[in-house]
RNA sequence: GGGGUCGUAGUUCAGUUGGUUAGAACGCCUGCCUGUCACGCAGGAGGUCGCGAGUUCGAGUCUCGUCGGCCCCGCCA
């Protein structure tokens, strides 16, 4: 039935996707997939599919015996090749949901170019087979239309960001993948080496410190698309190889980076109609994390946090009088028209927060009256004030928080996101950038009782603030920043340190020896004395990018062959 | 490392208080059908209830363990 060069001649004219009306009289040859076949005996259609879209083929008693008895064969899934006409369909058979649907091929020749196992889910509708069917037929799955728009969506992407990046000077340099070790950060995947017994490469985190020597070099414009490792658990947003689109800029400040930045996100965007506006709104981390509690506020909707910690400095609940009086606070978020909420739904927004370390939930309602779930010590005055410090005349809920600040900030931008889910408050039409800035160079690790760097150790401290270095370390800012989008982190950058005697202070105060400096990161001191131009850049995760372009929940369809949350891969085991 | 949730036909799912031969839809197979596009009609096949123990006269159902998918916390400079 099927030979070993069934194409023998024939030669494939257009696609599946680009018939149309004015096309009626072509011979054509069309190859791809049975989509679906509808047959009458003596008549049978197949939709015949490839990346581009399905063109109806109509087989015909009267194309001769052969193709018909040949036809019968089809089922879903099998590679044909059909040689044929191009023909209008009549005005009652137009298909109006199909592209090509104004026009059907008639079958001249056929020939079954491959056969097919029936698939263990359909290819040809919005199935919602299970993941792990899904990942261990990868290749099928990723035959299904949503698929094959993602990942044409995510070359284009590549390409506008190539085609981008090089039209502004930028130049596209590869860096090593097997590598040197740098142990700060994530765990790094290692790879043993033949020819050096007992020592390992390490895989790339990011072509970090490549990229600033590419700077020494004087490359002055550098970009990469780019694969990193990091060897930690994963989430629906992050897996363990991951591809970065690289930039390093001399002579760079953050707005030059900001402004180089935006318009290429334009552009990307244009991609799906989305009208970018520039430029991006610029929000201080510190103010982030006051109105937001995250350093990665989802703006499309607002519920911003709302603080309460005059009112509760002498509240007679002692739980949260005890956390503003113990340096804490307590925040909280409004929602309209939440006094409706049950028993119910406030104990489980409660379990919510206690996951992100929140003691527990407090909830003060105004509907028709004022209730809440604070003891009955509380006096109706107090809980007036504090329903004032809403400042809003609708029926609503106060959710409440108190603690450390940063558990407070946590659990509170957790809930706004949960909340603001259940509610359907998140227009999913909706593109909201933001930069935010002035992130904190490092922070107390209260475990290991040391500095860790918020970004990394090569970042740029705030002008001025070096001296800070190593008297107050966790006081001086960095001159670094996110792009964020909807929520999601999906890059971060910032300027790096361009001089040997800035670059071991900050060593210093993360308590890293000269000695260790020196092993670890020696190379890199030296070149830094050899002229080294200030730099910064970024690092933009072009899956999460990919993965809000197509409007996927999960970083997987958008990553060609993803790993489970084992880090396995279920297609080879 | 921890928490949650799911696992029954090829697929998606139902399965009552533990009780006869485990069901539905779609898909698949066979036959009929010349204008369908989720074609239709008639018939048929298809099950290690993830796996392993236990309780019980009897387990898809209860208990324990284990494997796997997904989500979250920790982790991710």
């Amino acid at each position: 039935m099927t030979r070993l060069d069934p194409l023998s001649d024939w030669t494939r004219t257009h696609s599946c996707g680009e018939l149309r009306p004015l096309d009626a009289g072509r011979a054509v040859t069309l190859m791809g997939w049975v989509d679906r076949r509808r047959d009458f005996g003596n008549l049978i259609f197949v939709d015949l599919r490839d990346r581009e879209g399905i063109t109806q083929v109509v087989i015909r008693s009267d194309a001769g015996g052969e193709v018909l008895e040949r036809s019968k064969e089809l089922r879903v899934e099998f590679v044909l090749a059909v040689r044929g006409r191009v023909t209008r369909r009549s005005s009652e058979t137009v298909n109006p949901d199909l592209s090509t649907g104004e026009i059907e091929v008639v079958a001249e020749e056929i020939k079954i170019l491959n056969v097919a196992k029936t698939p263990p889910f359909p290819i040809n509708e919005d199935s919602q087979a299970s993941e792990d069917s899904r990942l261990k037929y990868r290749y099928l799955d990723l035959r299904r239309s949503r698929f094959q728009q993602n990942f044409i969506l995510r070359h284009q992407a590549t390409f506008d960001i190539r085609e981008y990046l090089s039209s502004r000077g930028f130049l596209e340099i590869e860096t090593p993948i097997l590598t040197k070790s740098t142990p700060e950060g994530a765990r790094d995947y290692l790879v043993p080496s033949r020819v050096q017994p007992g020592k390992f490469f390490a895989l790339p985190q990011s072509p970090q410190l490549f990229k600033q020597l590419l700077m020494v070099s004087g490359f002055d414009r550098y970009f990469q698309i780019v694969r990193c490792f990091r060897d930690e658990d994963l989430r629906a947003d992050r897996q363990p190889e991951f591809t970065q689109v690289d930039i390093e800029m001399s002579f760079a400040r953050p707005e030059l980076i900001f402004q180089l930045i935006e318009p290429m996100m334009a552009k990307v965007f244009s991609r799906i109609g989305v009208v970018v506006e520039t430029p991006f709104p610029r929000l201080p981390y510190r103010e982030a994390m006051a109105r937001y509690g995250s350093d990665k506020p989802d703006t499309r909707f607002g519920m911003e946090l709302i603080d309460f910690t005059p009112q509760f400095a002498e509240s007679e609940f002692k739980v949260f009088r005890d956390a503003v009086q113990g340096g804490g606070c307590v925040k909280g978020i409004a929602v309209e028209g939440g006094e409706t909420f049950s028993r119910r739904q406030t104990d489980d927004l409660a379990d919510y927060v206690k996951q992100f370390g929140a003691g527990g939930l407090v909830w003060v309602k105004r509907g028709t009256e004022i209730t809440s779930s604070l003891p009955k010590s509380v006096g109706a005055a107090e809980l007036e004030r504090v329903l004032e410090t809403a400042r809003s005349s609708h029926g609503l809920i106060l959710l409440l928080v108190g603690g450390k600040d940063r558990t407070v900030n946590e659990s509170l931008a957790a809930l706004r996101l949960h909340v603001a889910r259940q509610q359907a408050l998140i227009p999913a039409d909706r593109y909201c950038f933001l930069w935010v800035y002035d992130f904190p160079l490092m922070e107390y690790d209260e475990e290991e009782k040391r500095y860790f760097a918020l970004h990394h150790p090569f970042t740029s401290p705030a002008e001025g603030e070096e001296e800070l270095l190593l008297t107050g370390p966790s006081k001086v800012r960095a001159k670094s920043y996110d792009l964020v989008l909807n929520g999601t982190e999906i890059g971060g950058g910032s300027i790096r340190i361009h001089r040997r005697d800035v670059q071991r202070k900050v060593f210093q105060a993360l308590g890293l020896s000269d000695e260790e400096a020196e092993t670890k990161f020696g190379f890199f001191l030296e070149a830094l004395q050899y002229g080294t131009p200030p730099h910064g850049g970024i690092a933009l995760g072009l899956d999460r990018i990919v993965m809000i372009l197509a409007g996927e929940k999960s970083i997987r369809d958008v990553i060609a062959f993803p790993k489970t949350a084992r880090a396995t891969c279920l297609m080879t085991d």
